[in-house]
DNA sequence: CTCCAAAAGATAATAATTTCACAATATTTA
DNA sequence: TAAATATTGTGAAATTATTATCTTTTGGAG
């Protein structure tokens, strides 16, 4: 029933993990079906978007019925690779490397936290949610000998360009940057900036919009 | 020189806050003058796609020179709205909700932090960087009081419909939501969910797209 | 002072995305 | 068992977004 996908646009990839979030949330009330017509409702969506969409990566629908939840939660956890255990490490285990510590989402997507990287000295030894806190001496043995596939950066803005290029030396293959400034890397190096303050310009726009300034 | 826009489709205003990023950045290399495709290079969008987003909202460029930085930087702010003073509550302060309070970011874009709401009790009376923890029994009488423009939302996900619910009867303008499970809101309330582990989908799905499943 | 080059701004062309509309098919009901 | 109904999957049409091209303006060289 699944398609080998060819090249999937950006702007489905961005969707598929929204549908999946609804698709979670139908799933707790209980309900079994969900016609497009529903989760288009739920989701803000158009109904054929999302046929679409899911069209793309396989026929996964009942005609007259729509589709099962479990079972098409299920493929969006297949196609988005969930399924799949990857090595992850946090670099910066400040505010926001602490916290990400805590995010029930990095198991729930096949993620296994090996370790936290810092240069304070008092930070260095502890350990968050179960994982180390190390010293970033330690950065690239521990990327080669473990494995590592992603590097959550969350190293103050200033330093994150250059923690970049030593992690990518070592041969990472993925970064999740959470810092300020943009960051270089090689086309090989998969970069996912996770711009966090776009989502308030966005909202300043729009609470501000109309008024005067 | 600034045009009143029109109705500004989402994907300028999804982009705007990078360039915003990259010029800061540019700025801070006390380049001057930067051309389109001096920019295109830096972001990765093309230079006419930059020249016609800003063209959305006035003339901003000098013909035979191109744009100067700290002035783009300056219109990006006025457009965004950075320049005026936003209340703010965060509600939850857990991981997320703490990391948040530090979150320079919030200043920077003219948002200030009145207080953060918790349940539990020993953080109550607490402060966080300058904001005090309160409980969120208070919550209602104090966005009343203080006007309080935009919620943070880092409470867990099950609670999170219900606190929505609370502070939309206390007339809150907008919400950032980081909880995992889709909000209701009506439509004069601007919600903005950010979805953080959507990034973690992608990078999944760009590693592993040609493997099997 | 005139010409040349650079780069914005405007317009036209192309490409991508979304919606529309409907044929195909499964389910339910009579 | 046949007709009615629901809803998917999909090609075509419409819309929206992006890129390419052209025109205009400005600053600088000769
Ligand atoms: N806190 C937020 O809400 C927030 C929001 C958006 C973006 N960010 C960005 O996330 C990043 C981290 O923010 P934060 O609030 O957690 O800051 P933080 O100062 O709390 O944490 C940064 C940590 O990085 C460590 N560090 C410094 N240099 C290092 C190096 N060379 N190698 C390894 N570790 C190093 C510091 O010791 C500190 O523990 C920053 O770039 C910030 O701009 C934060
Ligand atoms: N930690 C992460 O990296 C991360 C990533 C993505 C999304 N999130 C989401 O952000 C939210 C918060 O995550 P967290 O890691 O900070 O969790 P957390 O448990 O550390 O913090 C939640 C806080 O909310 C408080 N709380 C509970 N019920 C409340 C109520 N009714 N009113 C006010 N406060 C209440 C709790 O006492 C706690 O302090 C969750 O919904 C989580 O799914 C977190």
């Amino acid at each position: 029933m699944r398609k080998t996908p060819p090249e999937i646009p950006d702007v489905i990839l961005n969707r598929l993990p929204l549908y999946y979030k609804h698709l979670k949330k139908i799933k707790n009330k209980n309900i079994e079906y969900i016609s497009s017509e529903e989760l288009a409702k739920h989701t803000g969506f158009s109904s054929s978007l999302i046929r679409k969409d899911l069209n793309y990566f396989g026929t996964f629908g009942k005609k007259s019925y729509g589709y099962d939840v479990s079972c098409l939660c299920r493929q969006i956890q297949l196609i988005m690779g969930m399924h799949i255990s990857k090595t992850l490490i946090i670099i910066g285990a400040g505010n926001m490397g602490q916290a990400l510590a805590f995010n029930s989402g990095l198991n729930e997507r096949g993620y296994k936290l090996k370790a936290l990287f810092d240069v304070k000295v008092d930070l260095i030894g502890k350990s968050i949610n179960g994982s180390p806190i190390l010293s970033t001496e330690e950065l690239i043995p521990f990327i080669k000998k473990e494995d590592i596939d992603i590097a959550i950066l969350t190293v103050p803005s200033e330093v994150a360009q250059e923690i970049t290029d030593i992690i990518i030396r070592a041969n990472i293959k993925g970064i999740w940057d959470f810092t300020e400034i943009p960051l270089k890397v090689p086309d090989h190096v998969f970069l996912e900036e996770q711009h966090i303050n776009e989502g308030l310009c966005k909202l300043s726009y729009k609470l501000f919009q109309n008024h005067p300034y």
